[in-house]
DNA sequence: TGGGGTTAT
DNA sequence: ATAACCC
């Protein structure tokens, strides 16, 4: 299966939603397969080129772990709340005809007795989420992560070991049903720029010009979704590993002084640096985002960030020193140099996030180490730049 | 539209 | 730093 085009985006047609002991099930029978149907023909064993990938994709997730830590909201209509939406629910509520990503005032109309429970904060959602992914990384390690519940899994590796060790006359006797998907044209931003070109079909893409199409999207875009178009995608499965980044934000009605902003920010800073201390790893970049507030169209968010100075990033880890104090300094020059706030101002996001993310320092410490650390910090060298004129001195002694 | 993420330019 | 994409 294609990675992009392996999800059927319509709802409620009973489409392979899976809990995780299911998607074992699905590994197995697609590892001990050797043919795969579509349109129910059968099709011949898969060819040594072709992979075998599998898309577990949970079902309602939010919903589904709120079910799992309280089992009495199990039976009953469930919305997950952020703010004034209701993000996902499960299957009693879609029942009753609530949405996701519905107004929690429309949703309580259609469905008085919903109960809804706050999903602001994601921690609990992000750490089942890598329990799912680290156990699939024990079928195959390629592992790749698509928000916090879809993971994609090559398995082209077991499955050639799998058919290694059957006989010919076991070959013969497995299939596995395939599953037709329909037309759906891809992001939000290409989808209208297709539309102007009159493409709204895959099949128009199909047999839209390949040259007029790379001059109007550009050629890696255009070349990428037109072969997506024929079901073709040689994109590897990339393995996520840990996080390249960790952010904590927070929307609003308003928020319109530096006080205010300072509030905000501190609190984003404190759920963030328990979480960069559990990682182990060490930000070297921070940066501060923010929406600003426009009565209305698409809302473009603005950023500032900066290098996190390397006297700051030592104390991260264990130790009691305060790094809030420094932290919220940076934060708030990053602030002013987006915001005049001698000028009136109106905004509804803030987020924080940690960026750059290095492993502690393994090599061990020799002589000239405490030398090299401290005349590396009063260079005013990019992180990058120093950590490469370190490691070479390293290599030199 | 929330609260996250990634990659490309 | 932003824009596009994904959930």
């Amino acid at each position: 299966a294609g990675k992009l085009g392996a999800e059927p985006k319509e709802e409620g047609r009973g489409c392979e939603e899976a809990d995780p002991a299911r998607a074992m099930e699905l590994a197995e029978a697609g590892a001990a397969g050797c043919s795969q149907a579509v349109h129910d023909q059968v099709v011949p064993t898969r060819n040594s080129s072709s992979r075998v990938i599998i898309h577990v994709d949970l079902d309602c997730f939010y919903a589904q772990v709120e079910m799992i830590s309280n089992p009495e909201l199990k039976d009953k209509p469930l919305g997950v709340q952020q703010k004034y939406l209701v993000v996902t629910c499960n299957y009693e509520a879609r029942k009753l005809g609530v949405r996701k990503l519905m107004n929690v005032r429309d949703a309580k109309e259609k469905c008085p007795q919903l109960v809804l429970v706050n999903g602001e904060d994601l921690t609990r959602y992000r750490e089942m989420s890598y329990k799912v992914t680290e156990l699939l990384e024990e079928f195959s390690p390629v592992v790749e992560r698509l928000g916090f519940d879809e993971n994609f899994v090559d398995l082209t590796e077991i499955v050639e070991k799998k058919l290694q060790q059957l006989q010919s006359d076991e070959l013969s006797e497995v299939t596995v049903s395939g599953h037709v998907y329909n037309n759906q044209c891809i992001g939000y931003k290409t989808a209208k720029r297709l539309e102007a070109l009159g493409i709204s079909s895959v099949h128009d893409l199909q047999t839209f010009s390949s040259k007029i199409l790379e001059k109007e999207l550009g050629i890696s875009v255009a070349q990428r979704i037109q072969k997506l178009s024929f079901g073709e995608d040689n994109s590897p499965v990339t393995p996520s590993g840990p996080p390249q980044s960790f952010s904590e934000e927070d929307s609003f009605k308003k928020c319109s002084s530096e006080v205010e902003a300072k509030k905000k920010i501190e609190e984003l800073l404190a759920s963030l640096l328990k979480r960069i201390s559990q990682d182990g790893r060490k930000p070297h970049t921070i940066r501060l985002v923010i929406r600003r507030y426009s009565s209305e169209k698409y809302c473009c968010r603005e950023s500032r960030q900066c290098p996190i100075p390397s006297h700051v990033i030592q104390k991260l880890g264990a130790g009691n020193y305060d790094v809030m104090t420094p932290m919220v300094d940076i934060l708030m020059k990053l602030f002013r140099n987006m915001v005049n706030v001698k000028m009136p101002f109106h905004l509804t996001l803030l987020s924080v996030c940690f960026c750059n993310l290095k492993a502690l320092n393994t090599t061990k410490k020799g002589p000239m180490d405490y030398y090299l650390a401290s005349s590396l910090s009063t260079t005013s060298c990019s992180g990058k730049r120093s950590f490469k004129i370190k490691d070479s001195h390293m290599e030199d002694i």
